[in-house]
DNA sequence: CGCCCCCTGCTGGCGTCGCCATTGCATG
DNA sequence: CATGCAATGGCGACGCCAGCAGGGGGCG
């Protein structure tokens, strides 16, 4: 993260899946000399400031003997402003980092490297640098192959000990790291983490097509073949390709290595240990899945399932054409095939003719014949898929006044600093003559799942609260139902947008703008929550720049329990409309999300946003109002 | 300086599930 | 023989684990 000079906020990015990149303005870093205590805006002056000696250092009066170096990692300005700093301990902490006192000087300066980007030290194979000369050592490893930690019990070998002790686990079944919730318990932290996630529900990487989600990033990866139909991996011996590698496997265990797994009670032949596995249940006596029903029992639950369908009365699966019905599918298929194949070839034509296609036979006899979408440019391999993506349209626009622009950002991880981010406003490109009339403009801002290391921006959010008395929320809490609620509710930090210069439909003064926060239940869009604020310029806030705070003349309580209560449950829609206050910005574009054309030459327009409570949800008041 | 330990992100691979097509058997 | 029922195999897709590589701090 580069530092500015003071009070100066620089753009950051945001990338949106579909490649739209939102732009965001991040408060300034800040660093510390922890000896004198001096700030810096810059980096690249603190890095001088500790690198000619800080005034302080060497005096062992004048600095605490505990203290070499306090850490230079980045702080909001507004937590700095917030948050007094003690030393006292046999550690530093000031955003973080700590060091040992004995070996602060050394491993401070081995850190520093960090962010001067230092790395001297250069592999001679493949040319990648490195900061420390034992990280090169190790990495050196990988090209000449040496493995010098062997495991006693197998052939496994390892570059380094972590590795080798990691391995060591499987060997003696150690399971440190216990789930605390359940028995579970894994051999790293790595996969414990991943475990919890079964429990919160947590899936943070989620498919931006359908609402698949997954608890590990790859398989999010692995996933978007299936709606790319990308099928990368072809099979050398015949013209299949498969979107997964095992598949591929399999087929070729299947289809091209011939069967080697024989049988011993029939003249079954498998392909592999594990087909004929699964074929030797057929000769147990006793399977382990039986009917509740009869004495039948298969080696599987899914035969059991298709089995259990006969002591059921239903036949749900009905012809279209005629009377039959069956239990099964593949009876009701079959019998489509046979008696009116004449007929489904002749819709299945008409469904050429017309440019639809359906069935999910179809798109899997034919990657190409993909089902899109007529409101973006999104495709999949079948209707259902289809019809699930268009849902997220509706859902979008099912708002009585439809023209809802959803603002749709997931923080891209790679681009996440590791400081704390904070996140002052956000740009979005601006279209004036897009600006809908008022009572149709609306800003929905989403908030993906993907939002990494949601801490980070709760930190920030905190911050942001120290700043705002509670006479925004209420100028005289007392008088407000609900009071515990506020000590929460004050952690919204509501800001109006600043007066808008580049927006000529937007001159003239309007000294009363309000916002009308809207929430809708995600499941069937009914209204759960609606507050108008009105927002008076000018705002007893002070140190807020060209920044006018909505005050609280028209907030009760409810009004913010309502928001409180979104953001507790980690609501990630909130649509925003105003009442035509005329210094609040409007931006009308097409959504982002669903757009891949460049709005890089559009005016940009200054939106805030809420950051609240202790959930990882972003919300927009201010911004984004129609006129 | 160098080793150790920990964490994180990524990849490869195995096991498994569920859907669908096929197959074999029973019945009229 | 035609039809329906039930079981099985193939395949796409997902969950999870082990291993690898790199980065960072602790400490002798």
């Amino acid at each position: 993260m580069n530092a500015t000079s003071e009070g100066e906020s620089f753009p950051g990015s945001v990338q949106i899946p579909g490649g739209t990149t939102v732009l965001v303005e991040l408060t300034p870093d800040i660093h510390i000399c922890g000896i004198c205590k001096q700030q810096f805006n810059n980096l690249d002056a603190f890095v001088a400031h500790k690198q000619s000696g800080c005034p302080l250092t060497g005096s062992s009066g004048a600095a605490p003997s505990t203290v070499q170096f306090v850490s230079e990692e980045t702080v909001p300005a507004a937590q700095t402003q917030a948050t007094t700093r003690t030393i006292t301990s046999e550690t530093q902490t000031i955003t973080g980092c700590q060091f040992k006192t004995a070996y602060g000087m050394k491993d401070m300066e081995r850190h520093l490297k960090i962010h001067t980007g230092d790395k001297p030290h250069k592999c001679e194979v493949c040319g990648k640098c490195f900061s420390r000369k034992d990280k090169l050592k190790t990495h050196m490893r990988c090209h000449t192959g040496v493995k010098p930690y062997k495991c006693k019990t197998c052939d496994y070998a390892a570059a380094d000990s972590s590795s080798l002790n990691k391995h060591l686990r499987i060997h003696s079944d150690e399971r440190p790291f216990k789930c605390q919730i359940c028995p579970y318990a894994s051999r790293n932290s790595s996969q414990l983490t991943v475990h919890l996630r079964s429990h919160t529900g947590d899936a943070p990487f989620q498919c931006w097509l359908c609402s698949a989600k997954f608890k590990i990033s790859s398989d999010l990866k692995r996933h978007m073949r299936v709606h790319s139909g990308e099928k990368p991996f072809k099979c050398e011996f015949c013209n299949v390709r498969c979107t997964m590698k095992g598949n591929l496997k399999s087929h070729i265990r299947i289809k091209h290595s011939g069967n080697n797994f024989k049988c011993p009670h029939c003249d079954f032949l498998g392909d592999s240990k594990a087909t004929l596995r699964k074929h030797s249940r057929v000769h147990q006596s006793e399977h382990p899945e039986k009917c509740s029903e009869c004495s039948y029992s298969c080696p599987s639950k899914a035969a059991l399932r298709v089995h259990e369908r006969i002591h059921c009365t239903d036949r749900p699966f009905k012809c279209q054409y005629c009377s039959f019905d069956s239990k099964q599918p593949s009876n009701l298929s079959k019998h489509v095939k046979k008696f009116h194949a004449d007929v489904v070839k002749t819709e299945a034509l008409d469904r050429k003719d017309s440019g639809r296609q359906s069935s999910r036979q179809v798109a899997k006899l034919d990657a190409k014949k993909t089902f899109h979408c007529d409101m973006c440019e999104a495709s999949f391999m079948r209707e259902d898929s289809l019809r699930s993506h268009k849902r997220q349209h509706s859902e979008y626009h099912e708002n009585k006044n439809s023209d809802v622009t959803v603002l749709q950002f997931q923080i891209d991880p790679s681009k996440q600093p590791a400081a704390p981010l904070a996140v002052g406003h956000l740009q979005v490109p601006l279209q004036p003559s897009q600006v809908p009339p008022f009572s149709e403009g609306r800003v929905k801002i989403i908030v993906g799942h993907q939002v990494p290391q949601a801490n980070t921006i709760i930190q920030a959010a905190a911050a942001a609260v120290n700043i705002v008395p509670p006479a925004l929320v209420a100028q005289n809490p007392e008088e407000l139902p609900g009071n515990s609620r506020l000590q929460i509710l004050r952690q919204v930090n509501l800001i109006a947008p600043p007066q808008p210069s580049g927006c000529p439909s937007e001159a003239g003064a309007m000294t009363q703008p309000a916002v009308l926060l809207t929430a809708h239940d995600q499941a069937d869009g009914a209204t759960l929550h609606q507050t108008l604020i009105p927002a008076t310029p000018g705002s007893p806030q002070e140190g807020s720049g060209n920044q006018t705070f909505i005050t609280s003349s028209g907030i009760t309580c409810t009004d913010f329990e309502g928001l409180n209560a979104l953001i507790q449950e980690g609501t990630t829609e909130v649509t925003v409309v105003s009442d035509g206050g005329q210094n609040i910005a409007v931006a009308t574009t097409a959504p982002p999300i669903f757009s891949s054309s460049s709005q890089q030459e559009l005016p940009k327009q200054t939106y805030s946003i809420i950051q609240g409570g202790a959930h990882p949800a972003l919300l927009c008041p201010a911004d984004s109002i129609p006129d």
